[in-house]
DNA sequence: GTTCTCACA
DNA sequence: TGTGAGTA
């Protein structure tokens, strides 16, 4: 279960999905992708476009920590709700400015509640395709002899 | 294994 | 918004 290594080479983790103070794990693209079950050249396209921030080895390869799988694990769920890239870079942006410093500052507090509201349509419009879904499913079903 | 760039849909 | 190919 050796994690990523070149240079900075940290190899205390163990892929429990569980909590884990952020330990030293190292991870390159493909491990990454392994993980988060993107492609690599997903993983590098988001990296490129600002979504992650990888550190770089001294051989110039992307070096990524937990938190950035974690992080991607949070594009991973926005993408099926239909977040441009850049729209994902804003909501990951005020996650970041809420854990540095919490949502006690009103403005904060708005924007968090602005991307729940956000998501919450989004997952709405969701659930009306789903029982569109559905109904087209008993439909065809409904032919059956 | 990784990097980058270019082309393509 | 990604991906495949070619390269170093």
């Amino acid at each position: 279960m050796s994690t990523g290594q070149h240079e900075i080479g940290a190899d205390t983790a163990d892929p429990a999905p569980t909590a884990d103070p952020a330990d030293g794990a190292v991870y390159q693209v493909g491990e990454v992708a392994e993980r988060v079950r993107l492609s690599h050249r997903t993983v590098r396209y988001y990296d490129d476009q600002g979504l992650l921030s990888a550190a770089r080895s001294a051989g110039n390869y992307r070096l990524y920590s937990r938190s950035d799988i974690e992080r991607m694990l949070m594009i991973r769920r926005m993408k099926p709700l239909g977040f441009s890239l850049e729209e994902m870079r804003h909501v990951l942006g005020v996650l970041d400015r809420v854990d540095r410093e919490s949502a006690q500052a009103p403005e904060l507090e708005l924007e968090l509640r602005r991307a729940i509201d956000d998501v919450r349509e989004r997952r709405d419009k969701l659930a009306e395709q789903m029982a569109g879904a559905d109904e087209f499913l008993a439909a065809l079903r409904a032919r059956l002899p």
